[in-house]
DNA sequence: AAGTGGACTGGAAGCGCTTCCAGTATCGCC
DNA sequence: GGCGATACTGGAAGCGCTTCCAGTCCACTT
């Protein structure tokens, strides 16, 4: 460490060497009104020269804001946060912050421990703000949240009780968009691979795929539940193909379960995307990697992260910001031309 | 929002209830001594009736210690962010702070004006502790952490002056592990691509390979210069082909650039493994997605996290911990059998 | 010349907690 | 029974900042 522990410079020691007291002092930093050229002119100098640096604590207490908003991730499967997913919400979110004063907290809850310590988080007032990620179904944190008074964004949206603020993903119109690409290409007996239907996501998914069939006037029916991961892709494709031997496409609402769905559809000799075409959706980077490359529906996720700091700022500025849905756009790629 | 802002309880009204002072009931909650048991049962009944939480803010300005430690990346490109290495990274760090009462906070700085950001935050010791990541050569963060007289644990090395305290995996260890399978496996000409020599773990992974290649008594100057991205392993294997067109294995010093140079591989005709091996480094779930599957160095990324946390705890208790070098094991798969 | 409003100033009271320290019970011991 | 030692207690002084509020000063009106 070396350097002494120097004491930093208080405002005490700013107002003095700018010949002004304390109260001006504070005005001038902050830039409120009430402070003459002049004492705004020494204040400045004398903030330069002593490298002084407000401590952000004291300040908390004095306003009672702790100049901080926290993104929690309450999940059982930490191994789903390894998805780049939230490392790209984060950087979103990240680049929102950067305009603003505000320092960003993060705590993953998997355990039970977890997600006590995250109460006792919320419930001391660290954060000013909290944003919410991958909410299985009612979470009980977003009933705390709430009743703490704390402002709260929700991305992606838990099934039950749609929360007052939110941004997410336009999920069904993504699934609309990549069935009727399907359609568009010819195919007729489109299968439908959906996500656990215990998630928004996974059930706009769904509704996506079954109102495109149900326009275009095909059978919306062929469809298998499963959980997202690629492991669950491959068996639920596997189980296509025996009820359904004669299906032409196959819409999976996951890129990673469209990937099992390659796998399989390998395995049991269909060419892919000739005999079968393959649409995803999220465009993970696992989509340029499966062979042929996936077909699959796009959605922002770094700008999600964006919108969802942004909506969070203006409604701790006491603003009243509306709901958000990011719109999603078709990726064609080789599995389905 | 709906309930009303109720005022949370401040100690003073925990105290009141307890029938102790003020400072008894502190002690009391911080379980310090000088409490007696009577006095200490009858604030917890006041806490847990009060539903009182202490408030973190005004501890952090009487104790002067903000409760936090920051994680900062330092890096241009924050796609790079986007790689699984980072939220593994996250997740270790959270696992050692569940143990705590500490609150992660996360910076990420690419911009200049994000830098000035980052330094700001650190110079107003919002934190108690900063962890540092991905830095490259010289990073000005480094110095000013120190500077700052904050406890710093840099995960990786930067490239110069090696800092007091790290946590990294064993790059060296675990290139020569690589290439000394690829030897024992029979092959001979055996070339090597390597990442940023502006980097340690670039550095050390370039010399483990030519120390494998020394102690074997084979030639260790087939080495191409690349950037750690897929697109650059593809390039440097073309060139590899061009200027060693008869060598029988590659030792990719990321999995990224081992994909691209499987992709090279097979656009020039050759066969992998068969024609030419190829081993990679980090086991990242591409790893898993090449075809064939590739044989790489894990490396424990989670640990990785896990031990910066442990170490800055240490090192902000006062001990003085050893810097740590993470052991990485040989994953086989089907590029080098 | 006195009065009026506006622009600015600075003393002082907190924000909610920790912790020093002087003080008071309580105890064992000879 | 009196002594010092020990175990506890609670008043008070901060930590560094914001912000209210009672003033002061000045330039204008009428």
């Amino acid at each position: 460490m070396g350097a002494q522990a120097q004491r930093r410079p208080t405002l005490d020691e700013v107002a003095l060497r700018a010949g002004v007291s304390r109260s001006v002092a504070s005005r001038a930093i902050n830039n409120a009104r009430d402070v003459s050229r002049n004492a705004r002119d020494a204040v400045q100098k004398a903030v330069r020269e002593l490298e002084y640096v407000p401590n952000p604590t004291a300040k908390a207490l004095a306003t009672s804001r702790a100049g901080t908003v926290l993104l929690a991730v309450s999940h059982d499967d930490l191994g789903l946060f390894a998805d780049p997913f939230f490392a790209h919400v984060i950087v979103g979110i990240n680049a929102a912050l950067e305009k603003t004063d505000l320092v960003l907290m993060l705590l993953l809850a998997d355990s039970e421990r977890g997600r006590e310590r995250l109460e006792r988080v919320l419930r001391s007032r660290r954060a000013d703000g909290i944003m919410l990620l991958a909410l299985h179904g009612d979470d009980p944190l977003y009933r705390l949240a709430q009743s703490l008074d704390l402002p709260v964004v929700v991305g992606g949206r838990p099934i039950h009780g749609e929360p007052t603020w939110y941004v997410d993903a336009d999920n069904r119109g993504g699934a609309r968009l990549a069935t009727e690409h399907l359609i568009s290409a010819g195919r007729q007996r489109i299968a439908a691979i959906t996500g656990g239907q215990d998630t928004h996501a996974g059930m706009a998914r769904h509704q996506g795929y079954r109102e495109a069939m149900a326009v275009a006037g095909l059978d919306g029916s062929r469809t298998e539940p499963s959980d997202f991961t690629e492991l669950g892709g491959v068996a639920a494709m596997t189980r296509l193909l025996e009820r359904y031997p004669d299906l032409d496409a196959v819409f999976a609402a996951s890129d990673n379960m469209a990937a099992g769905a390659i796998r399989a559809l390998k395995a049991a000799g269909r060419s892919v995307p000739e005999d079968v075409a393959v649409v995803g959706f999220d465009d993970l980077p696992i989509a340029r990697n499966t062979v042929p490359a996936l077909t699959t529906i796009h959605q922002p996720v770094q700008a999600l992260g964006q919108e969802m700091a942004k909506m969070l700022i203006d409604l701790m500025a006491g603003e009243q910001p509306n709901p958000l849905l990011l719109r999603t756009h078709l990726v064609v790629r080789a599995s389905a031309p």
